[in-house]
DNA sequence: TTGTACGCGTTATCAT
DNA sequence: ATGATAACGCGTACAA
């Protein structure tokens, strides 16, 4: 019934009654073969049930034909969208996806980076600029082609695909500063060791900063990317510093949060607070009509990394940096300060 | 600068003056080598940057420490904690998730697996009962440990963790049916090919007939699952056959898209229309306390599934199929049927 | 404790 | 158009 061991390709070429290297480009360059044998040999490796040996190929061509991604935590639902769309661009293309997360850690993401490495990736997609210096050293002595997705690169040194983090947090802010708003308060992701959440940070300062505004740091929280957290973080800021009348947060999830709460206490939005941020998941338009945001393109950016990541592979040239359009989303309803 | 070519196992054992075999052992097995030359070699590795070539590693070994998974599309926000439980227990054992996806089309599932399969992973994840023959096929054929994740199997044929989605659907109906609702209606995901969808809608049907309560072929509609689907397919069940106090929703998802359309509506939630469903990314919970859920636990599910495959491939014995435990959460506001 | 030598399954180079 | 054979880089008997 089931057999043990698999057939190789010295089993096919044998049954087949050809040399290996006969079999070999049978299956690998058909038209180097005659139709005859071609159509024997893959009969033979269809009735056999053949299947290539990964590891033996990719040891023949220096070739794994696998792209790795090292994320941080994939439950977040930021990345999902990123993840699937490689994934699936990639396979289009016969690749396929190795996958390694990290906690937000230095020592965690490298540690994934060089488990990918040894692993054979021919390409690397990692996600945004805030990494271990030793970590660019093994990229670098691996020579592996890797990119960086989500942010921009300001020093221009590595390749990257991504928005504009603070360039559309200070759009946002200027919207609400538009709209008569004075008072701000912010929910952000940690900082540390996060270049967007931080760049989206930086942004509200800068807008704020260029009218005059100061941010109170009492009006700042940073919080794990979730709902929960989000609610939280909005608790706590009404309890220590009320009085804003907009809210911007660093993206949906924690907008959703902070919506479920002032649902909760009868809060008008956004009459009395209005909230806006970044759409990570596309979760806001879903939620609220009362949310202004910047779309971040997920799926996107994973289109275009997996896109750039082929064309090197295939030798061609790609641009160094590579931005990806984020739309600022004002929704009818946004919100004017209470008078 | 950038070495062109990577250090292979050779270079460190030339450079530290020891044979090609004491090299590997002294990173492999560090107890089979003398202290003082386990230390040299480790240090000239270090130093040249040494990185373990896979796939010759894997050929000689015949294992890849590669764990494949096979998901539907993982933007689908349900796989995430899954995948992130993968990942993250994987990598915890020296193992790497790589990851295919499949627009839930048997060809794409097949044609995935196959990729993964020649790969080499050591072992493979998939999602659900419903498979082409010809995976089952090329799963045996292969000897590739697999486990079907998601759901349990009725034959006891496959290696399986999940939950009951039935039992879990018929408990929330009845819990509709107690409250004294008589007029249902159901949002599902496509039944075709998904056997939790199938097993859900199934389940409704089943908990109606057991009270002599017929579901009509108007009050159910299948559609993908995102909250936008979910909203049209509400709309279109309030155009089409209304009058039902309680919506039954495929997963948390569509409940969400029928729930923005409710407070669109001005329809009191739960008050008017109840609406109840499966919990699969523990989003109902932060939108709304007007559900009854089944809280699917996908991280769980995802560790489990990572336990149980590091168990198989370290040689232990593993029981068939492993049940997670599935809460029914019955909220405070639950509703009953309007008088 | 260490070294030698072979094998893992494929591709690619050279003949034929 | 096809066949023989040498890599590919590492693990691991087996020998020393």
């Amino acid at each position: 019934m089931t057999r043990r061991t698999n057939p190789k390709l010295s089993d096919v070429a044998r049954t087949a009654g050809v040399s290996l290297a006969t079999a070999s480009r049978a299956l690998a360059d058909p038209e180097l073969v005659k139709a005859a044998t071609r159509e024997r040999v893959r009969e033979v490796a269809a009735m056999l049930g053949y299947v290539p040996h990964g590891a033996a190929r990719a040891l023949a061509t220096r070739r794994s034909r696998t792209i790795g991604a090292v994320f941080p935590p994939v439950d977040n639902p930021i990345f999902a969208a990123a993840t699937q769309a490689l994934a699936h661009d990639l396979a289009a293309a016969g690749y396929t996806l190795l996958l390694a997360t990290h906690e937000y850690d230095p020592a965690g993401e490298l540690g994934a980076t060089r488990a990918l490495i040894e692993r054979g990736v021919d390409g690397l997609e990692l996600v945004g600029m805030d990494h271990d210096p030793a970590l660019f050293e093994l990229l670098s002595r691996s020579g592996v082609p890797y990119e960086l997705m989500w942010s921009l690169d300001p020093s221009g040194h590595h390749p990257c695909v991504g928005i504009a983090h603070r360039f559309a947090s200070i759009r946002i802010t200027q919207h609400l500063l538009d709209l008569g708003h004075r008072e701000f308060a912010v929910i952000a992701g940690f900082t540390a060791h996060n270049d967007r959440a931080r760049e989206r940070l930086v942004g509200v300062r800068e807008a704020l900063a260029g009218r005059g505004i100061e941010l109170r740091a009492e009006r700042v929280f940073e919080t794990k990317f979730s709902a929960p957290h989000g609610r939280r973080a909005f608790i706590e800021l009404l309890g220590r510093a009320p009085g804003f009348t907009a809210l911007v947060c660093g993206n949906d999830v924690l907008a959703l949060g902070a919506l479920t709460e002032c649902v909760r206490r009868g809060i008008a939005v956004p009459q009395a607070i209005s909230i806006a941020g970044f759409d990570d998941i596309d979760m806001a338009a879903e939620v609220t009509p009362a949310l202004t945001t910047v779309r971040v393109p997920g799926a996107e950016i994973g289109r275009v990394a997996a896109a750039r990541m082929l064309a090197r592979l295939a030798g061609d040239e790609v641009p160094r940096q590579e931005e990806v359009p984020a739309e600022l989303v004002i929704r009818q309803s946004t919100g004017r300060p209470p008078a």
